[in-house]
RNA sequence: GGAGGUGUCGCCUAGUGGCCUAUGGCGCCCGCCUGCUAAGCGGGUUGGGGGCUCAAACCCCCUCGCGGGUUCAAAUCCCGCCACCUCCGCCA
């Protein structure tokens, strides 16, 4: 959720950005109002709550026919106490559910506007020329059946459609790769992680994915539990309800884990293949770092994905999305896209995303400050969370489609063959 | 899945309806004392929220695993849930 201090302090801000998503502007009027009149129930609450304490005392005080007497007189009071608390609680659930509706506020500099109105950061890499002796480019399932590494008939007749197996080097290759992701992350401080993929209602609302998009992602009525789309959610939790220490600098983490995804409403979209699929694995960053170093965190995450799409060589550009196309928890993000031949277009690899104090505000992921007033007291803030993709099953699309070749087999980039053990994979008979 | 037990502040712990405004110890922080260190002495040490403030100081409310209930009054009594421990059963 937002800063209830900057809402009151400078709510146009606050309008402006719900403008820029093309959201609801009066949204936050109606958080303003709702803060008013929790604000007074809560004191018509305290003090009717004071009375009683202090009256009880008296009554513990008293006895005999004195005692009857103030235990009558006391006891209407306790009634209007509940009362007071009843209507307290209910205004402070109403202002609770209007601040949650509100996304995060976006950063100076995202572009205003929807999906299409991105701005592209830089193209990096050359697009590859057609092999000589193809007329057109293989697409990567073409590439994955001549290999023997994509089986998506099977996948459609064990678990339907958008379902897959990977196959032979198909399953080493995916493994080369995130493996791979994994390692390097570790190399660069991140502490790696295998994380739960069902989690509970309140992690997954606290990272922001039960808001608009809830339809994406797939519930366990029976356990009333939620299948992750991403191990951010499970990161961001793992803190949850804690008061960290980043006077060593930010905590950081790669989760590994699986993901899975309803696509739901994107019916007839990317049926073809691995591109948009229920189910993949992903190796993940996420980072948990004071709330004044989150940019730069955030442009060092982008640093690391862009020197994994480096490393398999595979040409791609980087978007800063608009403000209308960000998640409800992010203030800013930034896609790799990576050129696909078959398709003739750039296609999203990587997505990093930074959350400002949104999610650990939500979560209740705090850390311990000094007080504002230069004492020896100290007092505690939200974090900044910041999340950031470093491999996934869809950049095998990547993979076999850029570095074809004429005769049907795939050329391994450098960086991936001390994990695969293979310098090129050739088509099964 | 069944039976029993436990859940109090960073850790350990006292606490059986109203002098609990939660005890004591450890650890930690500040100060005093002291050739240095250790010891000793004194003070502080959960988190959230509301009021008043430019901001504090200060005052108040909530917080004893979580949520309900009983009562004038709940850490304490009752109900439900969760987590952990012990045992039984089942199982990849």
């Amino acid at each position: 959720m937002i800063d209830l201090r900057q809402l009151r302090d400078d709510p146009e801000a606050v309008r402006a950005s719900q403008r820029a998503r093309g959201e609801d502007e009066s949204a936050v009027d109606r958080v303003l109002a709702a803060d008013v009149a929790r604000r007074a129930s809560i004191a018509e609450f305290e003090r009717l709550r004071a009375e009683q304490k202090s009256r009880g005392k008296a009554v513990a005080a008293a006895k005999g026919e004195e005692k009857q007497a103030l235990l009558a007189a006391v006891k209407e009071l306790s009634e209007q106490v509940k009362a007071a608390q009843a209507e307290s609680d209910a205004r402070g659930a109403e202002f609770d559910e209007e601040l949650r509706r509100i996304p995060n506020v976006v950063l100076d500099g995202v572009p205003p506007g929807g999906e299409d109105d991105y701005v592209v950061v830089r193209e990096v890499g050359r697009v590859p020329e057609l092999p000589e002796g193809l007329d057109a480019w293989r697409d990567h399932l073409d590439l994955g059946e001549l290999l023997g590494a994509i089986d998506v008939e099977r996948g459609t007749k064990v678990s339907g459609s958008r379902f897959y197996f990977l196959t032979g080097v198909g399953a080493l290759l995916e493994l080369a790769l995130l493996n791979m992701a994994v390692a390097r992350a570790t190399a660069a401080g991140f502490t790696p992680m295998i994380t739960p993929t069902l989690v509970k209602p309140e992690v997954m609302a606290g990272t922001g994915f039960l808001g608009a998009h809830a339809s994406e992602i797939y519930h366990l009525a029976e356990d009333d539990l939620y299948l992750t789309g991403t191990s951010e959610v499970a990161l961001a939790g793992y803190h949850s309800d804690e008061i960290l220490d980043l006077s060593n600098g930010p905590k950081r983490y790669a989760g590994w884990s699986a993901c899975y995804r309803r696509e739901a409403g994107s019916y007839g979209k990317d049926t073809r293949g691995i591109i948009r699929v229920h189910q993949f694995h992903k190796v993940e960053m996420f980072s948990y770092c004071r709330a004044e170093d989150a940019a730069a965190e955030h442009q060092r995450l982008l640093a690391f994905e862009e020197e994994m799409l480096a490393a398999v060589e595979v040409p791609y550009r980087v978007i800063d999305t608009a403000a209308g196309d960000l998640g409800s928890s992010a203030a800013r993000k930034f896609d790799c896209e990576a050129w696909v031949p078959s398709q003739g277009r750039y296609r999203e690899l990587t997505s990093t995303s930074n959350c400002t104090t949104f999610q650990a505000r939500r979560l209740s992921i705090r850390e311990r400050v000094p007080a504002a007033d230069g004492s020896q007291q100290t007092t505690t803030r939200p974090v900044a969370t910041l999340n950031g993709t470093l491999a996934t099953t869809r950049w095998l699309v990547a993979i076999l489609e850029n570095h074809q070749q004429a005769d049907g087999s795939v050329r391994v980039p450098e960086a991936l063959r001390p994990f695969l053990g293979l310098d090129v994979l050739t088509p099964v008979a």
